[in-house]
DNA sequence: CAGGAATGTCATTGA
DNA sequence: GCTCAATGACATTCC
């Protein structure tokens, strides 16, 4: 273990001497208006010390900055290295001085243009962007990268590709495709049916097919088999799903009134939004009674249609919008779900809400409370899974806007909280450029004024100043330096 | 006519 | 094992 008791002069004793009132060894007033400096009333004899305090103080306003501007001089940077040799908390070797123009304080702009990197926002606001963030992570992603729901455009219809290749599409979709829709286009085969001619309402959307858990489902206008549009076959039944864009003046005719009432909308989230349900979770109707007449017929002639009438955009499924001409003959109202003429074709003998928004249990029993066909049975649970799949599509993407919308905020008070932590970090740095510049001026004026035992002056090349924890300052030889970074 | 928006639907997953 | 909500993906239609 090296020991530096031997070289090492105590520098109290020489300042004292050297020191005059208002100044620090050679007249550096260390009551400056920067920032990090402070005044202070310490006693003449401790000023000294307290000034190296001080600077030592200030010296921690360093920042790590990596690749820092090309001012940033070696000895600045080998002052840490010191804090771990024996405690000594400043040093300085003038083998390398400070360039004349350190003391300019135009190093700003060097430094700002590394902060982006050197400092990610991220890091910097760890804990509190992490908190602000942890109930949202998998969305802030989805954000970023926006999924085109649009798979590219076939030649071929969706449904053709699936019937004649059953590959054309990748997804998982197909094989639910080749397992149940194709066969289930077999049927229609046999039935007499083109393969390729599809119905109005097969054309729709998937939604004829109900892959998983019922067959496809009749039109009132094209009834096959006992029940309209039903021919029980194999699974249960096959089925004429043509589905005209409107309906013929003779299914019209015949329908039952049937209609729904729209007003109501159990879940919050969609009161608060403008798209009201289609359906509505909150029944209003009480046609639970068995073999009561039909339920359909709700709505009240003359009473305008919520659905038209709510604001809701026609856009979307054609279900809707094949039905907006019908509007203005009031006294014809119509289903106008796919589900509900569906229901109305089978005559389900319960209304829609009910089917969807009725607790399981009373679901259930309600199901009890009728002899309800196996095809019947099937639509009625694939109309209740698919009205509370749809609202919950429409409340999930409800969410996922506001999430996005609460996203985009939280980047923008991010953004502005990244140029306020910029512009101070730029402050800092010119403060302490400043600092580091009176530092090497005070040095110079400390080495200027000590003498040895022979009134010589200190080689500022041979010894360097430092400062213990206790806060006396040490003149140290180099040699003793090198030898103690040798331990 | 292409592309975006809105919506419905299905499949899947986790509670 | 069933039910349900949530959600990604896809399809469809309209603008």
């Amino acid at each position: 273990m090296c020991s530096t008791a031997n070289y090492v002069l105590p520098l109290r004793r020489t300042c004292e001497v050297l020191a005059t009132p208002g100044k620090l060894c050679g007249g550096v007033s260390m009551s400056t208006n920067f920032p990090g400096a402070r005044s202070h009333g310490a006693p003449q004899d401790t000023e000294m010390d307290v000034a190296w305090q001080e600077l030592m103080a200030i010296t921690e306003l360093q920042f790590e900055v990596p690749g820092e501007g090309s001012y940033e001089t070696p000895q600045y940077q080998s002052m840490e290295p010191m804090v771990p040799m024996g405690g000594y908390g400043i040093t300085q070797s003038h083998s390398e001085p400070l360039p004349a123009a350190a003391c300019e304080l135009n190093t700003a702009e060097t430094y700002d243009g590394c902060y982006s990197e050197e400092v990610p926002v991220c890091h910097r606001l760890g804990s509190n962007a992490e908190a602000m963030y942890r109930h949202s992570e998998s969305q802030l992603n989805q954000r970023m990268l926006p999924v085109s729901s649009h798979t590219q455009p076939s030649l071929m219809a969706p449904r053709e590709q699936m019937n004649v290749s059953g590959t054309s599409q990748g997804h998982r979709r197909a094989n639910a495709c080749l397992s149940q829709g194709l066969n289930r286009h077999m049927l229609w085969t046999t039935h007499g049916q083109n393969l390729h001619v599809r119905s109005a309402d097969d054309l729709e959307s998937d939604s004829g097919l109900s892959l998983g858990s019922s067959p496809p489902l009749a039109s009132p206008d094209n009834p096959v088999g006992g029940a309209p549009g039903y021919q029980s076959v194999d699974i249960g039944m096959t089925y004429s799903d043509g589905e005209p864009d409107s309906m013929t003046d003779h299914a019209r005719g015949a329908h039952i009134p049937y209609s729904m009432d729209y007003q109501n909308q159990s879940h919050s989230y969609l009161h608060s939004g403008a798209h009201p349900s289609y359906f509505s979770p909150q029944p209003t109707l009480s046609h639970t009674q068995p073999n009561a007449p039909t339920p359909w017929s709700v709505k009240q002639q003359g009473q305008s249609n919520l659905y038209s009438d709510s604001g809701l955009s026609t856009r979307g499924s054609s279900q809707h919008n094949m039905y907006t001409k019908p509007e203005g003959s009031m006294s014809t109202p119509v289903p106008r779900s796919r589900d509900e003429r569906r229901a109305m074709a089978l005559k389900i003998p319960f209304p829609m809400d009910k089917m969807i928004n009725l607790p399981v249990d009373d679901f259930n029993e309600l199901l009890t409370q009728y002899t309800l066909t196996d095809a019947q049975l099937a639509l009625v649970r694939d109309i209740r899974r698919r009205g509370k799949n749809k609202v919950a599509a429409q409340n999930c993407r409800k969410r996922k806007l506001e999430s996005i919308i609460h996203l985009e905020r939280e980047l923008n008070q991010l953004q502005a909280q990244r140029e306020h932590l910029a512009k101070e970090r730029s402050e800092f740095k010119r403060s302490l450029t400043f600092i580091k510049c009176r530092l090497t001026d005070l040095y110079s004026e400390v080495f200027s004024h000590l003498r040895d035992e022979d009134g010589q002056p200190y080689s500022i090349d041979e010894y360097s100043l430092q400062q213990t924890p206790d806060g006396k300052v040490y003149l140290v030889p180099h040699t003793n330096m090198q030898k103690r970074e040798q331990c």
